[in-house]
DNA sequence: CATGAATGAGTTTTCATTCAT
DNA sequence: TATGAATGAAAACTCATTCAT
């Protein structure tokens, strides 16, 4: 095929990304190294930045890519027009499988403090979900479904909930089944309902 | 009198403390340098060694230091054995009020990940207090007022809807004002109640 | 044929060398990177490793070229008979033509420093053509045209004023015409005439 | 005394510097690494970056230190108002007095081409003199005393001229005595008068 | 007790050169 | 021939920590 060097090039693209998730997920950015990372994916350091500018470059590559996943993953075929609880249900069970599944890229997005090396775009993505999750509780709570308070802190709220069950989990004090989701999601849901 | 010394040397502690936490809270733990404390608190890099080991014990001496503040701070004559929405009441104003009176120690705890660095003896005081917290809510579970779910779990939604309204409101998304507050805590209480 | 080859091999040589030298004179030796040159030639880098040993070798190469070039331009039908001032006149010329016509070339061989990387049979090719001057202004000498000091020094204070010259117009601080141009030439005449 | 940590201070600057004179008038700024220069100074790399802000302020600094040198020591009392033949002389002794007493310093100012990093303050130091010099060719020139070209045609010829004569001896190709260098003299005189 | 100069290991980044295709 | 991905050594620069004063 004409494209085997593009896919050469976006195989070696995406084995750097992994190799950077899973040291970026264990030590943060600023203990990971770019040697770290060359280590973790079998290459030398150089081979890295015909990839990527730098290593701020590399970590909002990584941001956005999984950023843009999770968000595609949240809201393909969302229950728009269905009841908020619905909503809450959905979105719940697909942030607590992608948790599941993508632990890493979840730790990585959730657990770390990006503030000192995302740029722009990065929080364009942040910022794009947010406006779209505010809209739906807008109208969520123009039926009467949820609380009339700001949709900012319900955000924050339900957010903050599902992340703060997480790190519980990780930290090794809460076990993760299907059922504790299912409770906490349930507790969410009555923090924002009407 | 032998106090002077003592006190000269707390004081000196105190400064240095005070310091390192305006600096992390800024910049976090490794964007900061020894450097940017000691200038930071008008003195020598080499002074702050007297009184740490060094920059590990010294972020463990000031995690240790504001998450036992803020503990002692939110258990001060706690209504233990009061209904459970009143404890929730005294729990969330009180970690409203540190957080809107320290702000810079409430970013160092919460906006932060800690995991790199701290020690045992750091994560016991977190452990004391999540324990203590455990116990009022299976009280409370026992009164039936709050839903039978994992402790931890309720533990974990509660925090973490306290946490994901601060940041919300660090980011410049959401207003904190009294009555915000009161209407996360309300939220707060509705996850959590039977 | 196989002459074809061999041309194809000098084309590609000459290819090389004419992007080496617009970045050389652009840039210097030390700034200028083997991709800069396989870029500025349109080829890949690997190939200038099939045309020239190294990087160093790649200037000596064009150091050679050029020199000899410029040697061959000013000698050419040179008037070594003539009187002193009739050479001068040549000399000056034929470098000021070839400074203007071949501004890069002259760049490179005037403006940087070469030390560092010539090899021994660069620095001959410059040997050859200060002993053929320096007979040149031993026979102007022993005619009385031309002041009976060591020839290398006249050659040093011709050389240098030339060079001085064309800083000072590379610097844009002195506008190159053919006056000033022949001005200078007077200039250096009277400096060196008995 | 109480400046002793200042005097220590210009100290280890000043022992920085020279040991990178001696590095750069040797190699040239590429290819001395700061490890070169830390190394000649018999210090750690990092101590240099506490009285230079990286490599480009520490050259910058020891051309505008040298430069500054050269140019107060030509300037000294200078024969402002005596015939131009006299300023030439004094100009020139001075000039080949600093270059034999400091060829490092010589080498370093002359030898190499600075263009790549020297920032606007260290052209600004040679631009004044360049000013200064044209302003006195001015005057001559008035006085009838030197050819009536562009004075910066003239600085050209004089400076290309003195240069050619050192670069000649660095290269071995002429032995630089107080006879030729007063030959040189009256060529470059010769070169401008009128 | 207090200073801050000094160290040197560690980090990011570049680039000449090689080699499989 | 020709490519350009891959390597790894070396460079600039940072910073926690030490120690002479």
């Amino acid at each position: 095929m004409s494209n085997t060097l593009k896919d050469n090039s976006q195989d070696r693209r995406a084995q750097i990304l992994d190799a950077a998730i899973v040291c970026f997920a264990k030590q943060g950015f600023h203990l990971t190294s770019m040697h770290d990372i060359s280590a973790q994916a079998g290459i030398s350091v150089g081979l890295i930045y015909r990839y990527f500018e730098n290593k701020e470059a590399l970590v909002n590559a990584l941001y956005q890519k999984h950023k843009g996943a999770l968000t595609a993953l949240v809201l393909k075929d969302f229950p728009v027009d269905k009841p908020a609880r619905q909503m809450v249900h959905v979105l719940w069970t697909r942030l607590a499988d992608y948790a599941r599944e993508q632990p890493r890229a979840f730790a990585f997005l959730e657990l770390h403090h990006h503030a000192d090396y995302l740029d722009a775009q990065s929080q364009a993505v942040e910022t794009r979900i947010v406006d779209l999750a505010c809209r739906f509780l807008q109208a969520a709570q123009a039926r009467g479904e949820v609380k009339p308070y700001p949709p900012m802190l319900l955000i924050a709220v339900l957010h903050g909930a599902f992340v703060g069950m997480l790190r519980k989990a990780w930290e090794g004090l809460l076990e993760l089944t299907p059922e504790t989701s299912a409770q906490a999601e349930q507790c969410a849901w009555e923090a924002i309902r009407a």
